[in-house]
RNA sequence: GCUGACGUAGCUCAGUCGGUAGAGCACCUGCAUGGUAAGCAGGAGGUCUCGGGUUCAAAUCCCGACGUCAGCUCCA
């Protein structure tokens, strides 16, 4: 039979497996084949000619099935030493993998030495891979014997033509779609990551199973680099360097919110003007409305029907009254408060104020998840012919601010989902508008299908930081339903009324959620504009210290965020800890600066300065802050 | 909320078998007046998260609450 590699033709014996393909071609790394979007094990056989693609661990797909054998492996070093364990399940993806497990014995991480051990024990014996096509009854009848009650309900939710596949390596045998190595010996470096709860099929009613998590890697090279990278990941927790760099605390008392300190002020303080100044360019308009209000709203909107568990609720004067969890109720309130003209619209309101939501207990997670928040939040009115050009300003605003920071982002469209309110024909049309919308600002967008909300279709904005992390921020929503329940109105030009649509849109999404992915993808390192020191003047000697007090001076008076290190210190001191600071510039001052009227301009990581004058120094800066620059280049003309 | 782990000085952490607590950094004081990543010496700082219990004696063992962390679930 003819089979190709890259295009490569390759003539083999009929029956020829997969494996056998790769040796044809050379490819001695590969771990599957992929063939018409399908993937197979090298020990199957070719199931037709065409091209073959052969996957590596560098492929995704390759590492996940790399990682899915190795999950067995896990699992069966488990049952080695823990013989009643039983298992649910367990997947893989490019990253890692975990397996569900019911097991008396808590696990912890003193057992994963030894759990290890027995994985590097059966990659050693190099077991065969194996695969074994089952009807219903006798696999039934397997793990009726194994007392796999787990495996037994997986199957009975299988369908009723579905193909029932075991894995076979060594004594251990699992219920398994696939694929997998074809060997045990291909997983040398295995890690046992971390054991967490988990419940059956995601049933909260149901009994919690033991899971326990995993990486693995073909080289310990490997292993060891992914484990620095979570090193990485680690230091740049925004937890720990908000602590670093006094930006933020949390205290017992206020689970859920931050206390901003000055730092943290400032720089939250620059996101906020910065989403001011460019939505002003836009022709947004913005508002302050009551943080607490009667139900009565909150029926209305719907929130008390469909978010009172997220809402704080407080009893004052015998009267039940809530915080507010999102603007949009109020500006609508805000919106009937007049009539309203076409000519008015679209009427653009932004609001950056206070929002409370209830998030469970365990739920929360430093800055990404609080319970009390801000968003750059902003609802647009307008007339369904306007829509195509509202959405794409928004877009254009995403790309100004993702732009400054250097974050790249990827998009998603969600589209009706089963349960909608409103007319079919509007949702098409407000679909199309959309994805032409995006077509139009250049954006490639996945579609998920049936994922939007009730009352409209959405696009959400990921961005993906510094280490390739995705983090949700963006949205945009369309309504249909919000102009309806609150009889918002405009009249046209023959003096009818109509009724609007309405955008929920956010950039940022939560101001504090997205300083705190800041934090992360800037390692704490701020470019100038964001960093709550700009610059830190550093005397060599006491005797310094009016000059640099009188630089400081100077550099405030030019609008820029300067502070003297008068500390009795010696030199090196005061430059380490700028250099941990992280602040973006310092100036050496001594006897030569004093005479000269010079500064010495050390910029952030950098190892030598320059003699400047002062001056010269304060333009070259403000002009970087001004225009919200991501490098330091304030240092060399 | 659920499962598990953790909670000791401002921070990072040590504290053995139950016998009333320690380091480094930071902070303060003194000496040193210093030129591009840590000068030297001294000092102060703790209701060991909180509340119960066991014990002659609890940071340590037990129970509960709260918080944090890793997940799960949730995020119309």
């Amino acid at each position: 039979m003819q089979v190709s590699v890259n295009g490569k033709l390759y003539e083999l014996a009929a029956g020829a497996c997969y494996g056998d393909l790769a040796q044809a071609a050379g490819a001695q790394d590969a771990l599957a084949a992929r063939q018409e979007g399908r993937i197979y094990e090298l020990f199957r056989p070719i199931a037709a000619e065409g091209e073959v693609e052969m996957l590596r661990f560098s492929d995704p797909d390759g590492a996940m099935v790399f990682h899915h054998t190795s999950t067995h492996i896990m699992a069966q070093a488990v049952r080695r030493l823990y013989p009643e364990v039983q298992f649910a399940i367990g997947p893989a993806d490019a990253e890692g993998f975990f397996y569900d497990m019911q097991l008396e014995h808590q696990l912890g991480p003193d057992d994963f030495p030894a759990i290890e051990d027995e994985m590097r024990r059966i990659a050693e014996a190099d077991y065969p891979v194996s695969r074994e096509v089952l009807g219903r009854r006798d696999a039934e009848e397997l793990f009726r014997e194994m007392g796999e009650t787990f495996k037994l309900e997986i199957i009975a939710r299988l369908p009723e033509d579905a193909e029932i596949s075991v894995y076979r390596q060594g004594e251990f045998v699992d219920l398994c779609r696939g694929p997998h190595l074809s060997r045990t010996g291909l997983v040398r470096a295995p890690k046992v990551l971390s054991v967490a709860g988990a419940y059956f099929a995601g049933d909260e009613s149901r009994p919690m199973l033991q899971r326990l998590y995993g990486t693995s890697f073909p080289t310990q090279e490997g292993l060891e680099e992914h484990l620095r990278l979570v090193e990485e990941a680690k230091r740049r927790d925004h937890r720990r360097l908000g602590r670093e760099l006094d930006l933020f605390t949390f205290h017992d008392v206020a689970p859920g919110f931050a206390f901003w300190q000055p730092a943290g002020t400032t720089v939250y303080h620059e996101l906020e003007s910065f989403s001011r100044e460019v939505q002003a360019r836009f022709g947004y308009r913005e508002v302050m409305t009551p943080w607490i209000f009667r139900p009565d709203l909150w029926q209305t909107s719907g929130h008390w029907g469909h978010y009172k568990q997220n809402m704080f609720i407080v009893e004052s004067e015998d009267e039940t009254v809530a915080l507010k969890p999102m603007n949009c109720p109020g500006h609508c309130l805000m919106y009937a408060e007049t009539v309203r003209s076409y000519r008015d619209l679209p009427l653009r309101l932004a609001e950056y104020g206070p929002l409370s939501r209830f998030e469970r207990s365990g739920t929360l997670h430093g800055l990404l998840r609080v319970r009390g928040f801000h968003q750059d939040d902003a609802h647009i009115f307008l007339r369904e012919d306007q829509i195509g050009a509202g959405i794409e300003e928004v877009l254009e605003i995403l790309r100004v601010i993702y732009g400054t920071f250097g974050l790249q982002y990827r998009v998603e469209l969600s589209t009706r989902p089963e349960e909608y309110l409103g007319e079919r024909a509007l949702w098409d049309r407000a679909e199309a508008e959309l994805a032409q919308a995006l077509d139009r600002a250049g954006l490639e967008f996945r579609i998920n299908e049936g994922d939007g909300a009730f009352y409209g279709p959405k696009i959400d904005v990921h961005v993906i930081d510094a280490l390739g992390r995705q983090w949700q921020c963006a949205t945009v929503q369309l309504d249909f339903q919000f102009p309806l329940r609150f009889h918002l109105e405009y009249r046209d030009q023959e003096g009818k009324a109509q009724t609007p649509v309405m955008v929920h849109r956010a950039i940022f999404g939560s101001i504090e959620r997205f300083l705190g992915i800041l934090v992360e993808h800037f390692a704490g390192a701020f470019p100038s504009w964001l960093a709550p020191v700009q610059v830190r003047v550093l005397p060599v000697s006491d005797r310094h210290r009016g000059y640099a007090e009188a630089v400081t001076a100077e550099l405030r008076a030019a609008g820029l965020r300067a502070e003297t290190d008068l500390r009795d210190e010696k030199l090196g001191y005061k430059i380490r800890a700028a250099q941990a600071d992280k602040v973006p510039y310092f100036l050496v001052v001594g006897d030569r600066e004093a005479e000269e009227g010079t500064v010495s301009v050390r910029a952030r990581g950098e190892s030598g300065s320059e003699a400047v004058a002062r001056e010269v120094f304060a333009r070259r800066l403000t002009d970087e802050v001004r225009a919200r620059r991501l490098e330091l280049t304030a240092q060399k003309a």
